[in-house]
DNA sequence: GCCAACGTTGGC
DNA sequence: GCCAACGTTGGC
């Protein structure tokens, strides 16, 4: 089993966004990076474990834990002219984007904020905290994963 | 295939 | 709202 962390803007959806979903279950769409979507179709598997992250908001940080339910298939936003992610070289054919299903599992007894994450040693050589790092969708080493959760 | 221009992400 | 970092696009 593999652990991930997803990025999503809690003022679009967050992690109660996604508790409140039927199921707690929702598609993760809107992957529109190559890298990211390389890792989610090729790499995600049914039973990761993610930390849900919000992003582009006052308090940036670990807000929980998702679960992935169901594996990489067609992002069908991109074929949607209405759609903010509309891609007008997706076909039916070659969808080019993906995404994955994932499932609320439980909220972290506080937010654990990203200033947290870069003050602990442990946790120096994570991607997350690398300069420039923009990647929406990144694994996490299950030593990481432990540290974090142990920071809760 | 290079690279400048442009758009986006995301912390602050 | 600013701006650094990065990815993508498209002309040549």
């Amino acid at each position: 089993m593999q652990y991930w962390l997803m990025k999503s803007e809690p003022d679009t959806f967050g992690i109660d966004d996604l508790a409140a979903r039927p199921s707690a279950t929702e598609h993760w769409d809107g992957v529109r990076n190559y890298q990211a979507r390389n890792m989610m179709r090729d790499q995600m598997r049914v039973g990761d474990r993610v930390f849900f992250y919000h992003s582009a908001c006052k308090t940036p940080g670990i807000a929980g834990i998702a679960e992935v339910v169901r594996e990489a298939y067609a992002d069908h936003t991109a074929r949607d002219p209405d759609s903010n992610y509309y891609d007008p070289k997706a076909s039916d054919e070659e969808p080019r984007w993906y995404m994955v299903d994932v499932k609320f599992v439980r909220k972290l007894k506080r937010l654990i904020p990203l200033s947290e994450l870069k003050a602990h040693p442990a946790l120096r050589d994570m991607a997350l905290l690398k300069k420039g790092n923009r990647l929406s969708i990144m694994p996490i080493d299950a030593a990481d994963w432990q540290t974090i959760l142990a920071m809760e």
